[in-house]
RNA sequence: GCCGAAGUGGCGGAACUGGUAGACGCGCCGGACUCAAAAUCCGGUUCCCCUCGGGGAGUGUGGGUUCGAUUCCCACCUUCGGCACCA
């Protein structure tokens, strides 16, 4: 008997590794121009490009071994796969990263990236590594750059002033999407408003594109597309034009229930709204509501959103349009001015917040819509809740009318009069790009006097990030202090003019990296059409939940805008989309101040990177919350190891290459084929992951209770072949083992439709519903046959009573139901 | 408040189109091997009742459809996630 060697995998992965990276096995060349047409056998995986400010955490190792199992399977299905890797290195994160450390956030960046790419290659992820991008490179961002002119060119992106979101600690403003309750997404402090001018990318004017072309995302998590749709924020409602009394002045407002005009008893206006310091001017209410607007600028914006409501009287009023009603003017700060036109016509007996106002002030409560079976809410003065069947009350010629016609009827009445129109508001707001510091992709833009904001031209491109000598945040751009490099000449006029000192939102680097991916090398253009409409869009994008509404917002936006500038021939750049779930860590989140975080590579090291692969994917659902137990590690260590012997001890008894007899037909046999058959519809269907090795550990179980079933060779040889994309060095090992070579392009098994059933079969008999017996059968015998030989069956007539069977029902091969 | 997802043994989970609930793994119990331990292997493991044979209950709760429901329908409870002074 020979002595089996041991399984040691840190010998077999370093060993693999090499033979891999020698090979280049996972480089993929672009296909010839000829072969650019047909794209039924290629196959794009995408997996969220990992941030370079540390090191690799769990949720990268899952994020990336779905993908591996994913592309390890395609490509040995015969696809082509493209299957690459970057870092998204610019940004916040990364530039704190650094000056906690102490260093340049270039140097930091680099040292991080190196870090991580040995990480990866530890993990035995089958990479295209000869494609490797990373954002903070001049080559990439140099078409961040030309990209970013392109959107100038258009007017999709400006510069404006705005009040605009603040985070105090990081010096720099934010956009809304990374701003979470209030406080800022990075770093959690409290964020502020302030009035700056910043520049910002239209993608309101995608925000119906951003909603109808969800239509083209059939495979996208529900989940992510119902956040979309909130983020976005369409509603239907009109545009009513009040005016103010003496001066006729037009004061929009937008509403989603122009039933209810008739019951507006107020107005309100935001403190920010440009019209109040006129509106006041001189008259004995200035001075109060001046202070007013000064506190509520002073107010935070959590304060604003919990404190009670408040506000003054401006002494003035506005005209319903209507019915010609003068009601008061307000200023108050539960109206916001970023949204509709920071006006309201407030409705309090159809508006919570309304009515919280007129109850603290005495204003009127006039109730404009009642249920149609006139039932509840006709006390005056009390809030209605907007219920079903409801018609206007108190509205005039409109009265009698069911609400939703009279939303109609008003609106169009509004529109005849030129005082209104139907019309949709947005709760998405522009995408503001600039940040106030170093660490980001400049701005390639030179201000003039005489030019005002003019773009660098393209052959000048990349605009360089300078050094300084401080890059700290200090509320200013750190760049502006590299007078250097600031001053330039225009070039328009060729006066003197100052280069754009803000730079670019990390996110806008990333909004076209999965892009770049297919043509990384290209130095006259971002990416050649032809290869990219080749490649895209991506088949399979997986990453975390946490980029639902930023990222992937960004980059379908990115896709529209680059596909109406004719540079790519689709609209969304991702077909298919899977977010994998969280990893706890012994039931709690993980985070250093907890000090529970699981190191995988520190796994790596005790039980090799294939058993942290295996169990990182056989802990539960892949798309769900999974929690980590070091209990969980030694099960999966213990499955390989079994694995590993059943496949010496076959590889010994049966000698060495061309020994697997794929033909006979024996219980063990029809279960081998029956794990190819699980496998892959379980991965490649139905985007399940675990499953796969738990039939695989079942088919590893039966090989060892038979050991010499003439079908046990040919069984261990497909638990191999089958495993290979989960645990690809110890498959490997394993395969060479057996006496063959190249697992990994290795054609995958397929099942033997013939040896898919079963010959005999275990049919249930239940008697009125109860399972009470099992007869072992062939398979396919009749249901005559069936119902007989329950009947026959002692236990069944035990439970018969005596009784006639009013009814069977019969399954075939499956199960007889006795109805008595 | 609005929107979405999910509730199954001691634990992670399986059961795909309504048809044997608990696969696979962890943990635990018992046994073999060993001087002993580790490793490995074998058996058991939803709960309750029972001497054996077996019987009963059971997938968050309450109803319903069905010969049959974890699966379909209605109502509710709980947990998680997102949005929220958005007019």
């Amino acid at each position: 008997m020979e002595t089996m060697e041991r399984y040691d995998p840190q010998v077999i992965e370093a060993k693999w590794q090499q033979v891999w990276d020698a090979e280049q096995a996972f480089v993929v060349p672009n296909p010839g121009p000829g072969e650019l047409v047909d794209h039924r056998d290629k196959t794009y995986v995408v997996e969220m490009l990992p941030y370079a400010s540390g090191e690799l955490h769990m949720g990268h190792v899952l994020n990336y071994t779905i993908g591996d199992v994913l592309c390890h399977l395609r490509r040995r299905r015969g696809l082509r796969v493209l299957r690459p890797m970057g870092y998204d290195a610019f940004g916040l994160p990364a530039e704190n990263a650094a000056i906690k450390e102490g260093g340049h956030p270039r140097v930091i960046t680099e040292r991080n990236i190196r870090t991580i790419r040995e990480q990866m290659r530890r993990m035995g992820w089958a990479i295209d590594w000869s494609r490797e991008i990373s954002s903070h490179e001049p080559e990439y961002y140099r078409w961040t750059q030309w990209l970013f002119l392109r959107f100038f060119e258009r007017g999709l992106a400006y510069r404006k002033e705005a009040a605009v979101k603040w985070c105090p600690n990081d010096q720099t403003v934010l956009a809304n999407e990374q701003v979470i309750d209030g406080h800022c997404e990075r770093c959690g402090a409290e964020v502020e408003a302030k009035s700056l001018t910043q520049w910002f990318f239209k993608i309101t004017d995608y925000a119906d594109e951003l909603l109808d072309e969800m239509e083209l995302l059939e495979q996208w998590p529900e989940r992510v597309l119902t956040m979309q749709r909130n983020w976005i924020g369409r509603s239907q409602g009109a545009r009513v034009v009040f005016t103010v009394e003496g001066s006729g002045e037009e004061l929009p407002v937008f509403t989603t229930r122009p039933d209810t005009l008739f019951g507006a008893t107020f107005f309100v206006l935001a403190p920010e709204h440009p019209l109040v310091p006129e509106l006041v001017a001189g008259t004995e209410h200035e001075g109060a509501v001046l202070d007013y607007v000064r506190h509520a600028a002073a107010r935070s914006t959590v304060e604003r959103e919990t404190k009670e409501k408040d506000g003054v009287f401006t002494g003035r009023h506005a005209v319903n349009p209507v019915n010609g009603e003068s009601i008061p003017i307000w200023v108050a700060d539960y109206v916001l001015i970023e949204y509709g036109t920071g006006a309201i016509m407030a409705v309090p007996a159809h508006d919570e917040r309304d009515h919280a106002f007129a109850e603290r002030y005495g204003i009127e409560i006039r109730q404009v819509v009642a249920p149609a079976d006139g039932g509840a809410g006709q006390d005056e003065g009390a809030f209605v809740a907007h219920t079903e069947n409801e018609v206007l009350v108190n509205s005039g010629g409109f009265t009698g009318l069911p609400a939703p016609e009279g939303k109609r009827a008003i609106t169009e009445w509004l529109s005849a009069q030129g005082k209104g129109e139907a019309t949709v508001g947005y709760r998405l707001r522009d995408w503001l790009l600039s940040r106030q510091r170093y660490w980001g992709c400049p701005i390639p833009i030179v201000h003039c006097e005489a030019c005002g904001a003019v773009p660098v031209p393209d052959d000048q491109l990349p605009v360089l990030l300078p050094e300084v000598e401080d890059y700290m945040p200090k509320g200013r751009s750190p760049l502006a202090a590299a007078e250097d490099w600031v001053a330039v000449a225009c070039p328009a006029c060729g006066g003197a003019g100052r280069r754009e000192t803000d730079t670019m939102d990390t996110f806008v680097d990333s909004s076209w990296y999965f892009i770049r991916y297919c043509d990384p090398g290209n130095d006259h253009e971002p990416f050649s059409r032809e290869i990219a409409d080749y490649w895209l869009p991506v088949n399979q994008y997986i990453g975390g939940v946490e980029h639902a509404i930023l990222h992937l917002l960004y980059a379908r936006f990115f896709t529209k805008v680059m596909n109406e500038l004719g540079l790519l021939g689709f609209r969304e750049p991702f077909a298919r989309l899977f977010n994998q779930g969280m990893i706890t860590a012994h039931g709690a989140k993980m985070s250093k101040s907890k000090g529970n975080v699981v190191n995988p590579l520190e796994y790596a090291e005790r039980y090799g990177a294939d058993a942290v692969r295996i169990y990182t994917l056989f802990m539960g659902p892949a798309d769900e919350d999974m929690d980590w137990q070091d209990a969980g590690i030694d099960g999966a260590w213990r499955f390989l190891n079994r694995l590993w012997r059943v496949a010496h001890e076959q590889a010994a008894q049966t000698g060495g290459a061309g020994a697997a007899e794929a033909g006979v037909d024996t219980a063990l046999a029809r279960k081998a084929h029956r794990t190819i058959a699980k496998v892959t519809d379980d991965i490649d269907r139905r985007f399940l992951f675990h499953t796969p090795i738990a039939a695989v550990m079942e088919l590893v179980n039966e090989i060892q209770r038979s050991p010499d079933d003439p079908a046990a060779r040919f069984s261990a040889e497909t638990a191999v072949s089958l495993i290979q994309p989960y645990a690809p060095h110890f498959a490997e090992e394993l395969w060479q083992h057996l006496g063959h070579e190249r697992l990994w392009e290795h054609p995958w098994p397929v099942a033997d439709p013939a040896l898919l059933v079963e010959d005999q079969v275990e049919v249930v008999v239940q008697v009125n519903g109860k399972l009470r017996d099992r007869l072992h059968v062939p398979a396919g015998t009749s249901e005559e046959e069936l119902v007989a030989l329950a009947l026959a069956s002692e236990r069944v007539q035990a439970h018969l009573n005596g009784g006639e069977p009013r009814k069977t029902i019969v399954v075939p091969d499956r199960l007889v139901n006795i109805v008595v």
